[in-house]
DNA sequence: CAAATATGAAAGTAAGTACTTGCATTAAAA
DNA sequence: TTTTAATGCAAGTACTTACTTTCATATTTG
């Protein structure tokens, strides 16, 4: 099929960057063609169907794995360092995976939407391991736990919420700011679950 | 133009119901007015456009205004009830407004988005509000804000996620999980504003 | 060099899409 | 009753879309 790495590449990058922007049914084959520098045929040579390069683009989506390694051994017992931990890692994976998360927002009219909410449901994962976390922490008396899961949810949803906000947004949103939002947040969270 | 109110209203249901579910670019003519029990000639002499479709929708979208109301004379000075009643105001409005929401998250390829970001800067025009209310509450002693600003942000952002991520789910997402939340994430916020 | 492989160019196909036109029918307004 | 307005029906238009086919031209590989 392709030999060829870096033209599958481009087109393949061409689909996500204009998905992302225009949706699934908003974009056009030849659209992405233009922008990827091949010729139109050439992207159904490498893909056979519109629906295969979306399949394919999703397929470089992962982001689960990388959670559950963090929650495994990359938090220390301090509630407030590792919030933060927590916070920034959610979004520098969110943000590597932003377009694709846009694509699966969109939807489209047709498409097998297992593989798009299988994106969507990023907090929901989440939040058993944030929730066993607080109850673990819990059990060393480090927080008060009145409801984990509603803790947990409510945390993770204030990230996601965030998230997507700033998906909407004009790039012009800082860096800044959203460090800004983390360290606030991750302050009021701490203070509301310590003892 | 339209002198039949119950014909347009009829066609304005299904132009919603379709591409809440399917996007803009998604849903056709020819779908809406199948699903508006009319001839397809009908809905063209009643907007001329798909585009006006669209547009006539949105006139029924409202939102910031009763938001405003609610700062302005349903707040009692208790900070655990304000958010509660906030949160709760919130929430009932988006789902009101849910379908139109789901359209303008969607997007579509060539439409004049300012209209559909509308929609969308949900919390950035609460959270002034809130911001406000914050600072005029830490006057009276009863509140401490550090970072009023990111502080009603994290609030807003936080019941912001959870509508979108309650959006994507099956229906059978009941009430009672909704009210669990927002009262468990008020009291969260509740303990950690208060001095 | 020779043969396989990847791409481009041009043209076309079959189906769908938003939207139009002309005419007949029904129901409401005068 | 006569006129007016709203709708349905059938057909059609101009355009777009995903996808195909054929042939020529590069580029790589053995």
């Amino acid at each position: 099929m392709s030999t060829n790495q870096t033209t599958s590449d481009k087109i393949l990058k061409a689909t996500i960057d204009l998905m992302a922007e225009k949706g699934y049914d908003g974009t056009t084959t030849k659209e992405i063609a233009l922008a990827a520098g091949v010729n139109e045929v050439t992207i159904f040579r490498h893909f056979g169907t519109k629906e295969n390069m979306l399949e394919a683009a999703f397929n470089r989506f992962h982001y689960a794995n990388e959670m559950t390694k963090l929650f495994s051994d990359g938090l220390n017992g301090n509630l407030y360092e590792d919030l933060l931990t927590l916070s920034r890692t959610y979004h520098k994976i969110m943000n590597q995976n932003k377009k694709l998360i846009s694509i699966a927002l969109k939807g489209s009219s047709n498409l097998p939407n297992a593989v798009l909410q299988e994106a969507a449901r990023s907090p929901k994962h989440l939040k058993n391991l944030l929730s066993n976390y607080l109850v673990s922490m819990s059990e060393q008396g480090k927080v008060i736990v009145t409801n984990p899961q509603m803790q947990a949810m409510s945390f993770m949803w204030m990230n996601y919420g965030a998230f997507i906000s700033r998906l909407h947004e004009n790039e012009a949103n800082s860096e800044d700011s959203l460090n800004e939002f983390i360290e606030e947040s991750v302050r009021i969270f701490t203070k509301a679950l310590t003892p």
